[in-house]
DNA sequence: AAGTGGTCTAGACCACCGT
DNA sequence: CGGTGGTCTAGACCACTTC
């Protein structure tokens, strides 16, 4: 942190979830908002952009900056990179690490990651439960020059708080592919789905920001259970 | 238009897209840009920011700035509003309308779309065809004070050519809730599908740039042919 | 050390909303 | 018309990458 548009925009999060505006439904204007953090207008506009594209309010010219209405809280957030935990707050989330090892990539998951076949990879598989019902299957290959160490413990909570945390790794940005296939028998069984049954699947490859590919992901939801939420402004 | 920011951002969306940097994989400096466009820095900078966060390029403090990855042709792209026409250029793509007409908004519909029971709506169901094969099934309800007017030849076409230009309206921001359901029978008839395959669901809720909801819609994706692509930049 | 993007400022002027 | 957000500038200084 120590950035300043960015402090102010954490800081407005929290307001704006703790209900700070919710009589008005309205922020202060940037002049003001200005004087209160003593920051230049532009400043405070960078912060409200970012509040912008997380969905938390909108902007009218000539009016003011409203808040948005309050997403319901069972969704998965498609822009976040915050993971499940933090999505998902109000449920409980138990992590099942069904498997944990270092592996070799083959030729097509070298052609994915952008490295050499051959290269080492951390393979985690991971049935995550919520609410005491099983919810999802993450299948995720780290490479492992940029992850050197995994454990269980660590891939029991997780993973992101511990990447971006303790590995200081800044994530850059990520491709998401969102798509819907019958399991397989083994897949639903885990899911306490019968074979045959939908998955909804999100199949995610991450970079760091200086662009280098470190990620591939597949999540596997309970087609009951889940649902993606994105907000989206234009502007 | 008029607007040099979103000039500068265009003319480089389209020069990305036609390979012009694809020998280096990089774009000019800011300050070169800055030069060529004959604006100051912070323009070339928020045209920039268009371009990251419609997923073209990322930037990298000390480096420079990288094209990122193309990505396939043929998913639909989560965080445009251009709709299926624009988002698979490649493909032919024909719309069957198979209801238009007023009709009066119920509780539930009112509820979501803030408005009052019984407000007139556009309801419209149409069928997509792509490359010859049922791709999707679009129901949408459009506010009639904001939509005034809507028929079958608009409906064959885009709808949001029409409501951006020629109704001016100015499209501020989006809810889309994705998940996956089993369909029932004469959904999966329209897609050639059994009665009881999955459909991968795209929920969208869409307001102006005043706040105002005008549309409501649900798109029922054929579950074998359809894949949502998010870019997702972290800043 | 040079190159390049990231943060921040102070201020001007425009465009739009509501009274 | 006053209030408020939108665009744009010119310039300073910092942080990171690359050599």
């Amino acid at each position: 942190m120590a950035v300043k548009y960015r402090e102010i925009a954490e800081f407005l999060e929290k307001e704006i979830t703790e209900g700070k505006f919710d009589e008005t439904n309205k922020l202060p204007t940037e002049e003001e908002l200005a004087k209160q953090f003593e920051v230049s207008r532009s400043t405070v506009r960078k912060a409200v952009t970012q509040l912008v594209n997380r969905g938390y309010i909108y902007q009218v010219q000539g009016s003011g900056m409203f808040l948005r209405k309050k997403s319901e809280t069972d969704y998965i957030n498609l822009g976040s990179l915050r993971g499940l935990t933090k999505d998902l707050p109000a449920k409980i989330i138990e992590t099942k690490v069904l498997e944990l090892h270092v592996m070799e990539a083959d030729d097509e998951l070298a052609s994915r990651l952008q490295c050499e076949t051959g290269a080492k990879l951390y393979y985690t598989k991971r049935l995550r439960i919520v609410n005491e019902e099983p919810f999802s299957i993450e299948i995720s290959y780290f490479k492992k020059d940029i992850v050197p160490y995994l454990n269980e413990e660590i891939a029991v909570q997780s993973i992101y708080t511990y990447l971006i945390e303790d590995l200081k790794l800044s994530i850059g940005f990520a491709d998401k592919v969102i798509n819907c296939a019958l399991m397989e028998e083994d897949t639903a069984n885990l899911l306490q789905l019968k074979s045959g049954d939908p998955g909804l699947i999100i199949e995610n490859t991450v970079s760091l920001t200086n662009g280098i590919i470190f990620e591939l992901s597949k999540s596997i939801f309970h087609f009951q259970k889940a649902k993606i939420l994105n907000r989206v402004s234009f502007k």
